[in-house]
DNA sequence: AACTATTTATAAGA
DNA sequence: TTCTTATAAATAGTT
């Protein structure tokens, strides 16, 4: 392509391949933007260089084509089929403990939802989860090793054991990966072309 | 660019959008599997079409690709100021109820970890994570709605109200979405091309 | 970063 | 839809 054909595998030289990258990443950006614009698509890209630097495009912007993606059907089936089960097994525990129910009695006060956290967890978006991942990864931490009193370690079960241990495999696409570093993000119209 | 130039507007006769869509995401995804090759590029690309269907790209996959954006650093940093801020509050509560902790005493059984729901919530990915979301939220239904005895209640508190309500407001990008459909996805080397 | 000889992508037509 | 082909656009090698 150009002066002369180049064979379709890894190019070897790194200072070549660096160049090849960043010439290819912004054709590839620009043929998304025209997309978008000739077609009304929507368009989310991440591209991770040689070098392990994240890129981006998004239109209208990563998040929401990412959040759209994310909540996919296929994802919503699997979880009707785990929610299912989880919530017969809860309703089993449930009649279990009733006992329990008696010792003392009380009223929450309702406060008004004010903050994404206070809604309702299937109202938040990817960004919001990974936030609160943590936060309750970090106060399961205290729960588990700090606090194993018998009120806290029984509703422990209840929240962190929900699933069913032996009736559910995790899908073969369930592998973890990580990785941090600041994103360069090229958005649709933004003068970049 | 062909036989003809075209403006870059949006093309207004529908049959030859979508037509004009197709020949061109094909573009889109050939363009991003060369840079996969001749770079070595991770690359995860998310298109709607006009007629909102979505089609996907991605290698080494979509999933680890939008795992690996997902938890970029910015994200990160975000998320190290709200625990900073979670655990001293959490630390504070655990004084005022420390009383509690003397009710009664017990050991929890530790289970060997053999399904990835039981395993830490930092290891998990982001479909895992929205497995656990919707499951959570049955749940929180369940706990907040049917379940106001105290001993509850007061963990409850915990782990939904986790939080500081006044000092943190969420970011602008921070907006819900959702939208269910299959994805067609094209793999890098899949034959397609 | 800029320049071109070529290759590749694609708009229109079949 | 798929193919053909004239032309526009992308880009490999060079400066």
């Amino acid at each position: 392509m150009g002066r002369q054909r180049i064979p379709m595998v890894k190019i070897k030289k790194e200072t070549h391949r660096q160049v090849t990258f960043s010439k290819r990443r912004a054709g590839l950006f620009k043929k998304a933007s025209e997309l978008c614009t000739l077609c009304g698509a929507e368009i989310g890209i991440i591209v991770y260089s040689p070098a392990k630097k994240p890129f981006s495009f998004g239109h209208p912007s990563v998040e929401s084509v990412l959040d759209r993606y994310l909540s996919r059907n296929d994802l919503n089936c699997e979880l009707n089929m785990l929610l299912t089960q989880t919530v017969s097994e809860v309703e089993e525990e449930k009649k279990k403990g009733q006992a329990m129910a008696d010792v003392r009695k009380g009223n929450a006060a309702r406060r008004l939802v004010r903050n994404w956290w206070e809604g309702p967890v299937d109202e938040m978006n990817v960004v919001q989860l990974q936030v609160m991942k943590c936060a309750l990864e970090e106060l399961r931490k205290i729960v588990v090793s700090e606090t194993n009193t018998v009120p806290f370690k029984e509703v422990k079960e209840d929240v962190f054991g929900f699933l069913d241990t032996n009736k559910v495999t995790a899908p073969s696409y369930m592998n973890t990966s990580s990785g941090l570093s600041n994103a360069y993000h090229f958005g649709y119209g933004n003068g970049c072309f």
